[in-house]
DNA sequence: TTGTAAGACTTACAACGTAAGGGCGGCTGC
DNA sequence: GCAGCCGCCCTTACGTTGTAAGTCTTACAA
């Protein structure tokens, strides 16, 4: 008889780093972060909770590593997308790369909270505004207006803003512009605004607004802000 | 004798729900955010857990009224800068109120993060959003141009950004600029800009940047940005 | 066969948010 | 004056979380 204990059962992959850093996205995938515990992870790594701890640290670990394979995936996408021979094309190349991080974190919604409550950079973070830097240096940026333009990106640079509007946010029961409009007095230029807006376009894609056309309006506006400081520079 | 059970005690200020949201500030403002459990909420209240409880509904309330507070406190500073008589003033009355604001956060640092998890948006930072809208209007932006550039401007305006990288996330006991050394392999660009800029610069206002400069950088590239698409329309 | 060490499990604890109910004091109606 | 009520606070207790400490199991080397 083999060494299992069940002769059916199948034969039992080890856990690894790895392997609990994959769960642990596969989790909040699924149940959102706040799901994420450590029982629940080892549940569905078919462990104890205590046995993960022998590969990672502790759940802070976890985090960590879980945005670390998140911007690696990251890494993996944009490597592919060839740098330009003329490096003018800067803004065309950056632009390419961040709208396909933010592909990658739109299909892990809940990733951009994590990424900005770390406070250990990830390697593979880093890797990528290097080379969005890279970009820059070739299409003719100082170090300064490069440093000057990582931090008027901010987080936009890997793809995400938080929107402090989530019309998806809440349970969707209530709609809000019913909620604002009995309040048009204490917001009349809001509640002007989005009137005009529904009018204009009575289903935009997410609720208010197009989500993915506004990141792309204010990265523009960013990228050419850019580009007229570089020429005048 | 007195109805009070200790001769001596102070006679006791009754709970409420202004007085739970300030202590929560109060809290936040002295331990970090993560201190702030209603526990200990309740004991810097010299009262119970559970009383806590008649005057907030759970502890996501207390999170919403804390932003509320704040959010009142920011339309309280910037309400008292007078706008402009000429609309063509808008970028600099725009500009002042999102300085204003951060101000305001920066008293509270763990702030920016709270903002950022609230779905129920109060009704202060709706307030807050109108005034900015209305100096717009009145400096010529087509109600679709401001509601881009509410967008653009995303958290930026009300006073923050998420800084990627934290240099005083750390416990400091690293130096962020030696770990990087040793990787300039893999990260040529970041590892020469830093060297550049901290040789220009030794000693810039906080770790690594002047956070107020880049974050006043990136604000007026994009009320750049915004001002000349409104003079193209 | 036996020692060893990596890797998984069991048990246990402190801290958290909060449900349920008890009691006290001051007000209102008689 | 006093009975009853109700607003406010407290006590107790439960389920869930992260994780410390110790034990068992398994695979392999000697």
């Amino acid at each position: 008889m083999a060494s299992q204990t069940e002769p059916g059962a199948e034969p039992r992959i080890p856990l690894s780093r790895e392997r609990v850093l994959r769960a642990a996205i596969s989790v909040a995938d699924s149940g959102g972060i706040e799901s994420l515990t450590m029982r629940r992870l080892a549940e569905h790594l078919g462990a104890e909770a205590m046995s993960l701890y022998y590969h990672v640290a502790n759940k802070e670990d976890v985090l960590d590593g879980v945005v670390d394979v998140i911007a690696t995936e990251i890494n993996e996408v944009v490597d592919r997308i060839d740098v330009p021979a003329d490096g003018a094309d800067w803004k065309k190349a950056v632009r390419q790369r961040i709208l396909s991080a933010r592909e990658v974190l739109l299909r892990h919604r809940w990733a951009p909270g994590v990424f900005e409550t770390r406070t250990n950079t990830s390697l593979a973070v880093l890797r990528y505004y290097d080379a969005l830097l890279g970009l820059m240096r070739a299409g003719g940026f100082s170090y300064d207006l490069a440093h000057h333009a990582l931090h008027a990106l901010g987080s936009r640079a890997l793809g995400f803003t938080q929107e402090l509007f989530d019309p998806n946010g809440g349970d969707g029961a209530t709609d809000p512009a019913a909620g604002l409009a009995e309040m048009a007095g204490q917001l009349p230029h809001l509640v002007g605004m989005l009137s005009e807006i529904v009018h204009d376009d009575p289903d935009s894609t997410l609720g208010w607004c197009d989500d993915q056309a506004e990141f792309e309006f204010g990265l523009d506006l960013i990228l050419d802000g850019l580009d007229r400081i570089r020429e005048g520079a």
